[in-house]
Order: structure tokens, then sequence, then C-alpha cells
DNA sequence: AACGGTTGCAACCGCAGGTAT
DNA sequence: TATACCTGCGGTTGCAACCGT
């Protein structure tokens, strides 16, 4: 049988400090990602390969974009939110230089709250009763936009259906260098979608041609 | 200046799926 | 085939910095 991947009484937690963060840095460098089990050793840290792993791909790597969300970022988490939930690592992925846990910090802390006060549900991306109507991802948004919102920036969709587990959504955004290109594949077989005056199965029903257009231009 | 509440972010934890033994 | 490990993911926590009183 193999070993336990780390030894969990002679392992550091908390913070790195900057001279770990040196030797995590040489090691890859010279070695290359992967094997996270041994790195540790072999790297000369009393980390767990676990933490050594989330220290390179959350804050080490050098393609790593820090810094604030630009509105054109910040939009596009919105809208592949409302298509595909907490699955960070996935918007993450469409998203160039950001990890899966800014963006997930980012959601939790910038855009769920700016969603609860624009009256929508961060859950489910629809507005909560009573509230005006407010420039929403999957709406035609008319009075209460958020001024913050990019004005200029339009997203649509092409929706591709290739059989009946899963769909190819192509989000087309002139004004972005984001890579765009998704799949997903459609939680429940028994859903419906009226696009273009045809029943398309297999999809939300809640959602119609008109939404899978994304315009922000409100 | 001191204090308490809030915010933002790095890091940890536990789980699931894949893989090696 | 069963078991243990590896890897990746999402949820959660801890803490420093910030802000208002």
């Amino acid at each position: 049988m193999r070993k336990p991947c780390c030894d969990k009484e002679n392992i550091n937690k908390g913070s790195w400090s900057k001279q770990e963060d040196q030797k995590l840095i040489d090691y890859i460098r010279v070695h290359g990602e992967g094997c996270w089990g041994s790195i540790p050793k072999a790297a000369g840290l009393q980390r767990c390969g676990k933490s050594c792993r989330l220290r390179w791909l959350n804050y080490l790597r050098p393609d790593i974009k820090r810094g604030i969300f630009a509105q054109d970022e910040e939009d596009l988490i919105i809208k592949l939110h409302a298509l595909l939930g907490n699955r960070w690592a996935l918007i993450a992925g469409r998203l160039p230089g950001r990890t899966d846990n800014e963006v997930k910090n980012y959601w939790n802390s910038h855009i769920r709250r700016k969603l609860i006060k624009m009256g929508i549900d961060p859950n489910n991306h629809k507005l909560h009763q009573g509230f005006p109507r407010p420039c929403h991802v999957f709406g035609a948004g008319t009075s209460s936009c958020d001024e913050s919102m990019n004005k200029d920036h339009k997203l649509s969709f092409t929706k591709e259906f290739e059989d009946d587990q899963e769909t190819t959504i192509i989000i087309n955004n002139s004004s972005s260098s984001l890579n765009l290109d998704l799949t997903i594949a459609l939680p429940s077989p028994n859903r419906v979608v009226v696009v273009d005056d045809k029943t398309i199965p297999n999809c939300d029903e809640s959602r119609t041609t008109r939404d899978m257009d994304i315009d922000l231009n409100c």
C-alpha cells in the first residue's frame, strides 16, 4: 500500500513565509508542477502537499493576474454563475489569470452583495418580489440599472444542441479577449426551452431565446 | 486614541472521483 | 475486487486591515 501523502505531525499551517514561497517556486521552476505529495520533502518544506498545491495554484503561479477585477470580468462571472452555479473552477477557467479561489472570494465579498442590493437573489439570479426591475444578467433590464455597469458591454449566446446530455453554449464577446468557449451538461432530462417559437427538450424552461441574449446595454 | 464591527483574502477542511497497489 | 492514496473542488474559517463611532 502507498504511504500517506504527508506526516501530519510535522507540518506547518497558516500563512506562508517568503522563504517557504521561494523554496516552492525554486523547486517547481526546476522540476515542474505535479506529484504534490512528494514536493514538500523534495523542496525542503514542512508543509502538506495539498497546501503546496494550493499555494502554488492560488498565489505563486507566474501567470496569475492579481488586482481588481475589470468590469467585463465581473459581468462574465455573473453570467457564468447564472449558467453554472457555484462551479468556481469552471468559471475561473473562462477568466485568464484568475483562480477559482479568487473568483469565489470576489463573488462572496463583492458580487453577491451587489446583486442583493439590486434586489436579485444571487443563488438563482431572479428578481426578488417587490423590487423595481433592475438591469439583470438574463433580463432586458430597464429602469433601475446599476450605474457601475459597463453600458457598452454586450454579450450574446449561441446555443447548439449536440445530444440529449450536453449543450454547447458559445458566448460571443467582441470587446474582450477572454476565453469564452463553454460546454455545459444540463442537469435534468425533462426540461424544455422555447427558442424562436420552437420547443427544445432538456433545457431550463425559465430561459428563452431572449434570455440567451446577454445585453447590458441598459 | 480606543474599541467593536465589517470586509477582503489566504488558507484549511472535507468530500468525491480517479488511480495505483 | 478492495483498499488507500492523489488530485481537484467547493465550503468555510481565521485573521489582518479598514472603517465608523
